[in-house]
DNA sequence: CTATCTATGTTGTTTTGCAACATAGTATTT
DNA sequence: AAATACTATGTTGCAAAACAACATAGATAG
């Protein structure tokens, strides 16, 4: 798959994953792969750019098979962002079509 | 507008304006700046690496009003690819549509 | 006790677009 | 003649983001 379609498409995906429900990365990472492949370490850099630019919260959850998991959670700021960069793929989707 | 929504789909969409008629740098420019912002340096990136990857021949023609104009054409390699990554990204939108 | 699955994270590399700059021919205005 | 603007091609340094590879670690099955 072409590595270049990806850039800034993956950061909507996981912003629109995490407007259904809270996630944490591995969950992520397995609901992403189901249409587009992804490495397991992309979703980590992506979840911690959102973290720093606090587009979400993070919290911890025991697990029973397996280390604690993180889960992510969108903030305010987080779903406006999510609004606004899917309203902006959508045009740029159409304008692409257009050229192409 | 997001700036990593276009790596790669800029590429896609030279090949494609050439697909429909030769062209020069300059026209491309404009045209593609219909729909998307572009910076100029930039085009002629695209097109250089096309030319290094033999997927465009180019020729000069001179031209009344200003410097000679250098046009670019397909090659059979070139149309090839310009098929399949119009494909792939018809593809790869249609996947992102399920996950945002 | 070894392998496997779950789960999170880091580092170095590559690709690609952008801003800024450089060059140059032609035409128009001052 | 000089300055400005439009057409036209190209280069350089920088930043963003994905990838591959690696590292860590808990739980469970063989």
């Amino acid at each position: 798959m072409n590595a270049q379609f990806k850039k800034g498409v993956l950061e909507l995906c996981v912003l629109s994953q995490l407007a259904l429900k809270d996630q944490y990365g591995y969950e992520l990472t397995e609901a992403i792969s189901q249409q587009l492949t992804v490495a397991t370490g992309t979703l980590y850099l992506i979840l911690r750019r959102l973290k720093e630019d606090s587009y979400v919260d993070t919290y911890l959850i025991e697990s029973s098979n397996g280390p604690a998991r993180k889960y992510y959670k969108l903030t305010d700021k987080g779903k406006t962002y999510q609004t606004d960069l899917k309203a902006e793929w959508l045009d740029f989707i159409e304008k692409v079509a257009i050229l192409i």
